[in-house]
DNA sequence: TCGCTTGCCGAAACCGGTTTCGGAGAGGAT
DNA sequence: ATCCTCTCCGAAACCGGTTTCGGCAAGCGA
């Protein structure tokens, strides 16, 4: 009796009949100690006895109290949220699968009282501009930064900061840095291989932008593949700034001029990728018989293509996951050079890459004829 | 001189040289004025005089002061955060634009200095769940309803709680709701009008999900469409829960088999028609020459696709910004029935629509003779 | 001149937590 | 028995705001 008498019975229910929230005041209350005490043993303070905090561990958890984070925050400083700042004018290969990712953010925080806050920005100075009003709000506690760059000034402006943070990337100097990423490079390194195991010796690399550190990656495992696969690098071979269906197309173009074109195409990055099949149709030859193509990221858009785009596909949920779980042990103080993780992608084999049927000769022979012989095989 | 004086210089910088935040004690005492009055005429209280009000406004703004939601929240129960619960397991034909969707909602609530507090759920328990927990905890004040179905256990929670909401789609019971849609059921009638006036007249509808709002707005446009033209309904040309590509195929192929299949089809959902160019392909037939396709959603698949797909564009964007202000006015206290509003989508001619070169009994004949006439055309 | 509004602001309580400080009581050593 | 040290909890301040309440002074009518 009396738990609630100091309360004077709350019938102050603003319209809608929501239940009142259970305080730390009823729990103190139904408790007979105090809030501050209450608090303590919640909050794993020494000065509290094992017999005092079991007991008010258990009571709360029987009354369902949570405490109010934006309570606490206000005290504490942490608002129990993760941020995520998403820069729109970025090329952004994850952008079919940012509901993955944010499904597997969402999944770890929320099992841990964690909220997720988000915003978009366009452009560079916008993204820093978000961030850091988020962080005077006291909005968020900590951010993923998805696609990191070489040089990335976000990580400038949270280092300065002293704001944790985890990456999605690495990126050139990984001081203080926790990260997950996928490591890209070996699958650039396993697509030379494949092509080469069934006959491909002119190889082309299509890379991404070239601010990204996954791009410098990408083009270190591309030569670790043709050397391993002992096939000597033909710098004419290689492009890069290619993000999007439009320069993929442009990048196949002047491959696919040369003396001696290339009979089979890996690309960075898949959207770039289908650029290669406009060209390819154009000149009235097909993807996978006369040129072999691999992509990298797994978009979906790969899979109507025709023939579907063999690709390297990314467990982008479980990154989620990962990154979210990090972050959180990166707040509550973990070292985050113990915080790095990387995980393999997945090579698909949907068909667009196969043995050579022409040699270069008589592939460039097949392309000087002109789009003309390649009209619309209807 | 002495505006800080009470605070006895805030050397009390954690780690990093985050700058103190500036609060409502610091304008106050420069100003010479106590929180309270600060506080009221911010927020506008009518016993401020209009003097005052304005030297507080100005030296609040040119201090650079910006109140910590947080720490209002704790007295107001707002947050100043727009919430977005996705349903992971859902189709969503809208997962392609999630970015885009995020970033006009972003655009509008970073303006208001609000936030966006987004949460994945894996079926629709949970989705309830998720947003019982942020309002419980008072983590958003209202919630933007993506894909609204024809009876949303969504809008019966938030109704019974009296928590400000819009819908992203109608539904059937619209009391007290809030909402922007697009006019899809016009996308349908546009459709058909256009198919039959290339000289169509069996003309099939391949629907989307029967929960869903729009399936039944969808399937009266399409109505609507061939009356306007005058062809005569056949419910042997109309499907339904079509929303992936296997599912399309699955009409498709029913379709194909018809004694008298049609010779254009509309489908309410792209994801659902690029199943279809499977099963057309496999017979050796081709898109848009032999078999007429319009889709909806305007997912960049469908620009892959070969021919690409015709559809109907929405600006999502747009929607996500329509959807943020609203939501935000609806907080403050509009009437939720003057907050509605629909506009169209755009048709996006891409090639995959054509007058029909064989009648009906042709096609058949056609389609009779088997895939083994229609071989890999490569 | 007096009393009564009215306009305007200060004082203080309050929101739901956290954290500091101090003291009561138990136990041990002397 | 006295003193000292811990252990453990209560009291109260605090975080940064909002809101209630009350009072002072000016303005007004009588």
């Amino acid at each position: 009796m009396g738990a609630f008498g100091e309360h004077g019975l709350p019938e102050r229910q603003p319209a809608g009949r929501r239940r009142p929230r259970i305080t730390i005041s009823d729990v103190s209350a139904a408790l007979g100690l105090t809030k501050s005490t209450v608090s303590r043993a919640l909050n794993g303070y020494p000065d509290i006895s094992s017999t005092t905090r079991e007991r008010v561990r258990s009571t709360a958890a029987r009354m369902g109290y949570r405490p109010l984070s934006h309570a606490q925050a206000i005290r504490t400083g942490r608002a129990r949220a993760l941020g995520l700042v998403i820069q729109i004018d970025d090329h952004d290969a994850h952008r079919p699968f940012l509901a993955d990712f944010l499904a597997g953010i969402s999944f770890v925080a929320s099992g841990e009282g964690w909220t997720i806050t988000v915003a978009t920005a366009d452009g560079e100075a916008a993204t820093l501009a978000t961030m850091r009003r988020l962080l005077d709000e006291h909005k968020v506690d900590g951010f993923i930064l998805p696609r990191t760059l070489i040089e990335d000034p976000r990580i400038t402006l949270l280092r300065s900061q002293d704001v944790p943070f985890v990456m999605f990337g690495r990126t050139r100097d990984p001081a203080g840095c926790a990260w997950y990423d996928i490591r890209s490079e070996d699958a650039m390194a396993d697509a030379v291989r494949r092509l080469a195991s069934v006959g491909h010796r002119r190889i082309a690399f299509v890379n991404g932008g070239g601010r990204y550190q996954y791009s410098r990656l990408r083009l270190d495992g591309f030569r670790r593949g043709l050397a391993s696969a002992g096939v000597e690098e033909d710098p004419r071979l290689v492009r890069s700034d290619a993000l999007v269906p439009h320069e993929g197309e442009e990048a196949a173009e002047s491959l696919l001029a040369l003396l001696r074109p290339p009979t089979a195409v890996v690309f960075a990055v898949d959207a770039a990728a289908l650029g290669l099949y406009r060209a390819v149709r154009r000149r009235g030859l097909r993807v996978g018989r006369h040129l072999s193509v691999i992509g990298y990221d797994g978009i979906p858009d790969g899979n109507h293509a025709d023939p579907p785009l063999s690709t390297y596909a990314v467990d982008i949920r479980r990154a989620g996951e990962r990154l979210a779980r990090m972050l959180i042990e990166r707040i509550r103080g973990a070292d985050p050079e113990r915080l790095r993780e990387t995980a393999p992608a997945t090579f698909i084999d949907r068909g667009s890459i196969a043995a050579p049927e022409l040699g270069p000769g008589d592939l460039a022979r097949l392309l000087a004829a002109g789009p003309a012989t390649a009209q619309p095989r209807r």
